[in-house]
DNA sequence: TTGTATGCGTTATCAA
DNA sequence: TTGATAACGCATACAA
């Protein structure tokens, strides 16, 4: 089922089949519907490779994610999906698992595939060599969530969000506040809330040291939990937490050590995934507007396309954050 | 950089060159190892695109899911993501948002871009004009999730699963228990568990017409919250749910209701998305093998590629799925 | 407005 | 063991 039987079946050339799917404008319209009842009775569709060949345009987007099993990255790469199909892309996801490798070996797949553009999550857009293959092929990419100078991104201000949040909780009379994050080496956005953290514990005039670091999640409750039960030291009233995931997982560690939320401690997370709106307590986070994330980088991509122009660190958004205040957050 | 750059530089034939990249052994190892050497100085591989076009073979696989934001079906594309990449495949997905005009349009992209095979949940495999579409094109394929005997899937059998819990429910008190579900005409699965639930119900001798079907996940927690607060009927004891979001959305409006969970309700769930395990109280949930149910099928589908036969209903596979006891679930 | 002919990068057949 | 060449399905420059 090519285009060469649509041609025979309807008594023209390969060359106006052609054209009916593609300048529709450029065949008499008579010809034209005759072409296009006879390729819809034999259920043609033109041949994505072939077309890609010709044309060197893929219609397809590449997508590199570290992993769906946190719903941030799921509900962004709903949005890519929802933006791309629209437009009449497919786009081609792959996942890293926060392996620097796999990072790599995912751009090379999707470079070897032609793919028209690329929106990934670096592990860190400094240090990336996959980022760096990128550029080098020439590829439009724009970085999801990661913010740097360098490279057109979309993003929200982690930093100044965090930094905000503990400004709130200052004001509102929490002294012993503890981060909890995720490995720092592994993601610049984990690096620069932790910066915010940091920054506004210090201006507020409040110990900035108390940071745990958690590698993995399989451990991070126990090891949260140690936190919470640590005689040697104050116990934190309110725990800024990098993600969502980790905040939910606090909210556990905090049940387990006895503790109640909000009223013995405060539980604020980072990302707003759907479901914590759900959760009881209703999880108070830093919201992202991950689905339009995605959407937005979609969008620039498909501009920067059409212009015919690579995409610049000028072209970066940074969209706003939010703030919902939920249930597991109180006063001191 | 095609074939063509890298045939020049070595000074050989382009097909020594596809040769040493397809058929390494019937090169003489001299050559092959000259040629490598100079396709990786060169940075090249074999364009995709040009590769399907001749062999009519893709090397990716169609994935149609219903939504990302559930993370069932996360959890599910990224066991699929796994095992196609470490076959060498790649993916493409498309989501349907449980629209039935979405699944045809996804299946018909899918088709056009002439995938080697596909997983698929379908809305209904008994009446989906998708998959008719999938199965007259010929192309391999597995159902995920679904069930149906002229079809070849990989599920768990959700009947006895909800059937085994309404007995486990009745034989410790239990004898009020209200089904949460979804849209059912939305999707077998959850026709399925409604089955099971009515079946078991009748045979324990217990009224099995509190069946709470919720078609909007936006006003999911209100509708619960009014069954849990209607004054003419008996309160339910235990509630069963078709979903784990919706067991976490029941959750929810029990605490709306002023109801502790277990103590004044139970709340069952079924999917076992690794979240609830975090949850507080954790979920209890009828737990199917998400991961492993997209590794499956992928392996199906690469099994019967490889042997060169269409899978058929036959090689049909029911993974065992389990009980997380939980929090959320307790005698009556 | 329509048709002919070329080439995109690759694999595979056939000869050498 | 290697090379020349045809063909995969399509878009497009050019001719008619």
């Amino acid at each position: 089922m090519s285009i060469q039987t649509v041609a025979r079946e309807a008594g023209v050339s390969i060359a106006t089949v052609s054209r009916v799917f593609n300048l529709p404008g450029r065949v008499a319209s008579e010809t034209r519907e005759h072409v296009e009842r006879v390729a819809l009775a034999l259920g043609y569709a033109p041949n994505a490779s072939a077309r890609t060949l010709r044309t060197h345009r893929s219609r397809a987007l590449g997508v590199v994610l570290p992993t769906l099993l946190n719903p941030v990255f799921a509900e962004c790469l709903e949005g890519i999906a929802s933006a791309a199909t629209e437009a009449g892309y497919s786009i081609q996801p792959l996942t890293t698992e926060y392996s620097i490798e796999r990072e790599n070996h995912a751009v090379g797949t999707l470079i070897a595939h032609g793919v028209d553009g690329m929106v990934m999550v670096a592990s860190n857009p400094g240090t990336s060599a996959a980022l760096r293959r990128v550029v080098a092929a020439g590829t439009p990419y724009v970085l999801a969530y990661n913010r740097h100078e360098a490279h057109p991104c979309v993003s929200v201000d982690g930093e100044a969000a965090v930094a905000a949040l503990v400004e709130r909780l200052a004001a509102v009379g929490h002294r012993r506040i503890a981060l909890v994050t995720g490995q720092l080496a592994a993601s610049d956005r984990a690096q620069q809330r932790c910066r915010g953290f940091r920054l506004a514990m210090r201006q507020a005039g409040l110990d900035a040291s108390r940071i745990l670091e958690v590698p993995f999640v399989q451990t991070a409750i126990e090891q949260i939990r140690a936190l919470l039960q640590d005689t040697a030291v104050p116990r934190p009233s309110a725990l800024v937490c990098s993600n969502d995931l980790l905040a939910i997982r606090s909210l556990r560690a905090a049940h387990l050590a006895g503790l109640a939320v909000p009223r013995d401690l405060s539980v604020i997370g980072f990302d707003g995934i759907a479901l914590g709106e759900d959760l009881t307590p209703v999880l108070s986070s830093i919201t992202q507007p991950n689905t339009e994330i995605g959407r937005c980088g979609v969008a620039l991509l498909l501009q920067a396309m059409a212009d015919g122009l690579p995409l610049t660190p000028a072209s970066s958004l940074t969209l706003a954050h939010g703030f919902r205040a939920g249930e597991s957050f109180a006063p001191a």
